[in-house]
DNA sequence: GATGTTTGCCAACGTTTGTTGACATGCACC
DNA sequence: GGTGCATGTCAACAAACGTTGGCAAACATC
């Protein structure tokens, strides 16, 4: 139900947020930060499994324990609500140093463990089937995030677009087949026999040939 | 609710005014049935661009130039709408026949002419990521006709589901960047080229190794 | 303790949604 | 011509939605 102040930090920083001991400008915890989290915390929830529409106003302040006019003094609207629960950094890490024909695996390997900590990223795969917003924020994730990983590793500024789409498409494919659409023999694959399948599959996408 | 299975073909053609004098047995097609192929239509376009729950039965009845209350006598309410409107077969032909090595590409090619002539299809997967009756119908269509289809292909009754599977996340991830998310270096690849790419993999799915 | 700001709840609004039933018009058949 | 079904329109319903403004309590600051 709650995410761990761990995995908050990381990508949702809070920037009201810092610790009084260290700190010499201390700004107290202000209680409306744990409720602004709650709310975020509950809509990721909401939007993960019921999509933009379905996830209602209404039932995120319930699950929040708070009235739903909290959330739109904190968050103006549905649309900025969605905004901030999916506001994400994929972190992609360099893969560049890795040995050639590992990069498959790994970046396989990557994803999955980010698919699998982040509900914003199905919270956003689900939305962007039917909200603009959400379709324009995976697009950029695309442009701004996928796309130059691919190009750094692949050197081949011309071909890496298309490569990066095709990357894109087996994976989130996975993810869909697996989180969205859970189709059995896609959910009971263990993880090594995914990284073992995918993985050879990515790696030709990225740095192969046709 | 009902629905005559006459006017739901496989291609959903539209059946003409048949003359009276010349035809003898069959029945006249009656004017409701032109009005519930226009609703239909509509139906499936709205569905297929907005999702369920965006595409309203008001909006679909104005698309089909009739009155929404129209829709409910002929569809039931709006779950039964939809069933009709993403109601279809994914028709796979046998591939057995063909050379094995050609299997992947055919397979791609297939079903590229498949997503690109049947709205229905780009319905259902919109619709799908909220929609709980579209996500059983996917998992029907995976359950009943990839499945059995590709264990006819590769003869491992043990490894079919799974390579089902996989077939499917890059055949529907493929779709999902093409037609839904719209990445614009997907949409830009051109029929040939995306057989290349994604042929030998789908073949490795289907018959290969890890 | 008075004051102003923060944090929250409550009631209500205006709109849109799916859905219903009453009523009008066309068409077929005795 | 009149009866009966088929086809379609109109008005309205109840529910749910996003959203708004007012008001009560908690809190900080002096």
């Amino acid at each position: 139900m709650h995410h761990s102040a761990a995995t908050l930090e990381c990508q949702h920083a809070l920037t009201y947020y810092n610790s009084p001991m260290i700190d010499d400008s201390p700004q107290k915890t202000r209680r409306c930060d744990l409720t602004r989290a709650s709310i975020l915390s509950a809509a990721r929830e909401r939007f993960a499994t019921d999509g933009y529409e379905r996830a209602t106003i209404r039932a995120i302040a319930a699950d929040a324990g708070i009235d739903p006019s909290l959330v739109m003094r904190y968050y103006g609207n549905k649309e900025g609500l969605f905004a901030a629960a999916a506001e994400f950094d994929l972190c992609i890490p360099d893969l560049s140093a890795l040995p050639r024909p590992e990069v498959g695996a790994s970046m396989v390997d990557y994803f999955l463990t980010r698919w699998e900590n982040d509900e914003s990223l199905q919270a956003l795969l689900r939305a962007a089937a039917t909200n603009a917003g959400a379709l324009e924020q995976m697009r950029s994730i695309f442009t701004r995030q996928v796309t130059p990983m691919v190009a750094a590793l692949c050197g081949d500024p011309e071909s890496a677009p298309t490569r990066a789409g095709l990357i894109s498409s087996q994976l989130l494919g996975f993810a869909l087949c697996r989180y969205v659409l859970q189709l059995p023999p896609v959910v009971a694959m263990p993880r090594d026999e995914i990284v073992k399948w995918l993985g050879p599959t990515v790696q030709r996408y990225a740095l192969g040939t046709k």
